[in-house]
DNA sequence: GACATCACG
DNA sequence: GACGTACGTGATGTCC
């Protein structure tokens, strides 16, 4: 037995979090190649461990040792503050199975592993080394956690292990510009935000170090705000008192945490080999296990390679070995007890591959027919539970519900347990609809993955994100296609119709493709660098959009309905006066005879030829025409209405849903290359704004009674990207100044000031500006502006001289797209551009894109940022606040009246300050916002 | 299903 | 030197 501790031990104290931290982030996503389990921060842990014990710590050696870990996530804190480390980010997915693992790891290696529920790790490592001290030994704290700096001095010093550098008084003195001991003063008034803690507003660690080093300590400084000098900082310590006294409570650590066990416990004890390498097997950590019996003086041990059919394809070579895909040998769950194993299968692995069958593609309107799963590559199974007869003479008459289906309420809620548990990753590809209608069934799918967000943050560009195209592409497979199940046209069932058999075969194929598409694209974000944009810009989105399809905007079908009416009489009355000036009677809304008449009938100049051999007969042709004659201006005039009529006024009111009265759109997530968002059926990010007449259409989308719509825009954002991503110093600075950028725009090419500013020179800047986005050409600007092509180069020219950045972005940018096929995002996104190096006109159209897809995609995952941060910050409003519609730069809210300021105060705060911090904008991000009982009032 | 047209940012 | 020509979308109607 030895002596008990006290003076001539040395405590070393791991905080193992930040072990874990590090080792994860360190690290490739590593899996165990005989079951696929995430285990590379577990690797690097361990690997930390063998070299820290391994190592000569000279005069520091330890006596003692142990680990310590957080557990349980709320603790005093969170009752003192509830929003204590509110805005951490959820612990990475492939994070979470490896903890436990850890801790077994701690324990393979005879170290001390010590945990207090309620506690965080900072709290029982101040506690262990404060006993230590009194009894007179000596700690080191193994971290570089600036909260654990309080405790330093008096025989306490910490070891920052990736920099292989101790932190003693001198350091922190160094860091904080206090002793130790003043540590948690300064930290009280410079807050923190990455774990919320609020602090003084306005007062950063160095404000802090010399109110403190003035004063002596914070509460001094507290009683005697009255004597500093500085007004701002007076009011600020006078008026935050008492959020600086909580704040202090936050970071001051509890050195009186209760400890089951004692100093004596943690005893540093060699390691047995046996067991220490018998986990490392069990691992398969090859050449870790070598390291560590060579450290040991111990045999290695024989790791098996996994056999090939036992191993999970989780390698992304060029050829991996696929397993076949056997459609016989997925199961049909057909009971609860078999269901029960599926389910436990799933929690067994951490993660389950998931597919709903419905009744139809709307996921507002279609009924559940039968979900399928799939846990491991090529084991899959289906559920049908509302399958119905098809009627053909069988026991069953036409529409009876089958038997020997699962229940829809029993499986239901076994699928609820599972679909909600927080510990078990649900796969799906375009989870959206899932989501959707697992919602409408009480489900609240989570945590989620998508393998339709995956490529399309992995291969943007490259092509489609249709299951159908990356099991062909990727999986060398293609998946039974739908029509072969349900049929075409006339014939085409309801998938509920379909028989079991082959719905099984259908349906778990799904799963089972998801499922190895994730295992394939998974590890690939990592090495193309996309998992932040995978994880914060693409996942996070899917609830969010979900919300927003399922609120849906009330539309009032009497307006439509009217406006329709109005239509159709100015259509007649037009289409009459066009056969008159026409001289004959044609179809109007046929372009090809609209060419026919004007070019050929009437002999009118300029037609052109498209490419099916008919002329083209376009606005901007017709607008021309329309000053040598009445025909075109009136067959513009025709088409404006039949275009607000059929697409708008009617269109819109098939588009109602029969239950809610509101009209829900679906916004696909992986559909424009470049990070927007698309709105379809229907398409509201396109409702007519232009024109007076256009714009009534949007009196017809109203706020519920008691409500108002809340629309808030981004002005300007893709100029002022523009601005930031090419360093124009002369638009920054207009931005900055809250100029009329177009008129500034002017004023610097033309050399005209502000004040004598005409509105066609503003015009003509505008149109160059708008063209610099797009790529432009003397050609396109010259046929925008209606200029000679000569004159518009000119404009061009000029632009470049007095803003060379833009030229020189622009040569950049297809520089870097010609050499590495692709363009960048402020935020990473990547978008492909494979045409970049095409011929012919392909290129022109290539090289353009690549120009406007970082300036158009930074905007994009500017408000996407948004409004992934938006349900967290109007959650104070309860049903109050709903965002219902996004808009590429506008966001639309449904409100109660009496919020709709608070709302506006806080949507913008999100939206303006949505770049941070990720991306630190040389110009301001400024949003307009407006109010109004209908869309159009808001506007 | 291709094409033309036009609604939006 | 010719070629085509502003970026990104979705819906509707005609015509084959």
């Amino acid at each position: 037995m030895s002596e008990s501790f006290g003076k001539g031990c040395h405590l070393h104290l791991i905080d193992g979090s930040a072990f874990i931290f590090r080792a994860f982030h360190a690290l490739p996503p590593l899996t165990r190649k005989s079951d696929g389990l995430p285990v590379g921060a577990v690797q690097g842990f361990c690997d930390m461990l063998r070299r820290y014990i391994g190592k000569d710590h000279g005069d520091f050696a330890p006596t003692h040792i142990a680990v310590i870990f957080d557990k349980g996530s709320h603790t005093f804190r969170n009752d003192l503050y509830d929003q204590y480390k509110a805005n951490r980010d959820e612990m990475p997915e492939d994070m979470r199975p490896q903890i436990p693992l850890t801790r077994r790891a701690t324990e393979a290696f005879n170290i001390a592993c010590k945990e207090v529920e309620g506690y965080e790790a900072d709290d029982i490592i101040a506690t262990l080394a404060c006993q230590a001290r009194e009894a007179g030994g000596q700690v080191t704290i193994v971290s570089s956690d600036k909260d654990l700096m309080q405790l330093v001095g008096n025989g306490v010093e910490m070891f920052d292990a990736m920099k292989n550098r101790r932190i003693d008084r001198e350091a922190v003195e160094e860091k904080f510009g206090v002793a130790p001991e003043r540590v948690v003063d300064v930290q009280a008034l410079a807050g923190d935000s990455v774990d919320n803690v609020p602090g003084a507003p306005g007062i950063g660690v160095k404000t802090a170090a010399l109110l403190i080093n003035e004063f002596g300590t914070l509460e001094e400084l507290l009683d005697r705000a009255e004597e500093i000098k500085q007004p701002k900082r007076r009011q600020t310590l006078i008026e935050k008192r008492e959020q600086i006294e909580l704040s202090k409570r936050l970071v001051l650590l509890d050195a009186h945490t209760p400890l089951d066990f004692t100093l004596d416990d943690l005893e540093l004890r060699d390691p047995d080999p046996e067991t220490l390498l018998g986990f490392l097997s069990e691992m398969e950590f090859r050449s870790l296990s070598k390291r560590v019996a060579e450290q040991l003086g111990a045999e290695a041990p024989v790791i098996p390679e996994t056999s090939p059919d036992t191993a999970a394809p989780a390698s992304d070579d060029a050829t991996p070995e696929q397993l076949p895909f056997k459609p016989d040998d997925y199961i049909c769950i057909r009971d609860v007890e078999t269901l029960e194993t599926w389910i436990g299968q799933a929690r067994n692995r951490g993660w389950v591959a998931v597919d709903t069958e419905t009744t139809g593609l709307n996921e507002m309107t279609a009924d559940l027919v039968g979900v399928s799963l799939c846990v491991e590559a090529g084991s899959a199974a289906y559920i049908p539970l509302s399958h119905r007869a098809q009627g053909d003479g069988d026991l069953f008459g036409p529409g009876d519900l089958l038997p020997e289906q699962v229940s829809m309420q029993a499986a239901l809620a076994m699928l609820k347990d599972l679909f909600e548990d927080p510990s078990v990753i649900k796969i799906g590809q375009n989870m959206k609809y899932d989501a959707k209608i697992l919602a409408r069934n009480g489900i609240e799918i989570a945590p989620i993955d998508d393998t339709m967000l995956m490529s399309y943050a992995l291969n943007g560009g490259e092509h489609g994100h249709g299951m159908d195209v990356l099991s062909e592409r990727y999986l060398s497979h293609q998946p039974i296609p739908i029509k072969d199940v349900i049929g075409t046209g006339k014939s085409q069932i309801t998938f509920d119709l379909v028989p079991i058999a082959d719905a099984t075969k259908y349906a778990a194929e799904d799963a089972d493709i998801t499922l190895r598409l994730w295992e394939l694209f998974k590890p690939q974000l990592h090495r193309a660098h996309v998992t932040r944009v995978y994880e914060r810009m693409e996942r996070p989105l899917v609830p969010v959009l979900a919300q927003m399809e399922m609120s849906g905007i009330k539309v009032d079908r009497d307006t439509l309905s009217r406006m329709s009416s109005a239509f159709s009489q100015t259509m007649a009355g037009l289409e009459a006066e066009i056969h008159e000036l026409a001289g004959e009677t044609f179809n109007v809304g046929s372009p090809a005879q609209v060419g026919e008449i004007l070019f050929e009938r009437m002999g009118l100049e300029g037609g052109k030829k498209g490419k099916n051999g008919k002329y083209s007969t376009p606005a901007d042709v017709l607008e021309d025409l329309a000053t040598v004659h009445d025909l075109p201006a009136r067959i513009l005039d025709y088409r404006q209405v039949q275009k607000l009529k059929s697409t708008y006024t009617d269109a819109l009111q098939e588009h109602i849903n029969p239950v809610t009265g509101r009209v829900h759109t679906s916004y696909s997530i992986a559909g424009a290359n470049t990070g927007r968002l698309a709105s379809t059926e229907p398409n509201l990010q396109n409702i007519p704004v232009r024109t007076e007449e256009g714009r009534r259409i949007r009196e017809a989308f109203v706020a519920d009674e008691g409500k108002v719509l809340v629309s808030l825009d981004y002005s300007q954002i893709e100029l002022r990207i523009l601005a930031h991503i090419a360093g124009i110093d002369a638009l920054k600075e207009a931005f900055r100044e809250g100029q009329d950028i177009h008129a500034a725009t002017a004023s610097e090419m033309f050399g005209v000031p502000l004040d004598e500013m005409t509105p066609e020179v503003r015009r003509q800047a505008k149109a160059i500006n708008f063209g610099v986005i797009y790529g432009i050409s003397g050609f396109g600007l010259a046929r925008n502006l209606r200029i000679p092509r000569a004159d518009a180069q000119g404009f061009i020219d000029r632009y470049f001289e007095r803003f060379p950045g833009i030229k020189a972005y622009m040569d950049e940018t297809t520089g870097f797209a010609k050499e590495h096929g692709r363009v960048e995002t402020l935020f990473g996104r990547v978008i492909h551009t494979p045409e970049i190096n095409a011929r012919g006109p392909r290129a022109g159209f290539a090289r353009r894109a690549a120009i406007n897809a970082p300036i158009q995609g930074t905007a994009a995952d500017v408000i996407r940022r948004a409004m992934v941060r938006m349900p967290g910050a109007i959650e104070r409003f309860g049903t109050k606040a709903m965002m219902l519609l996004q808009v590429h730069d506008e966001l639309l809210f449904e409100v109660d009246a009496d919020v709709a300021e608070d709302l506006i105060g806080v949507a913008r705060e999100v939206m303006e300050g949505a770049a941070d911090p990720v991306v630190q904008l040389s110009v301001p991000l400024v949003v307009e916002a407006g109010q109004g009982p209908n869309w159009a009032a808001a506007h």
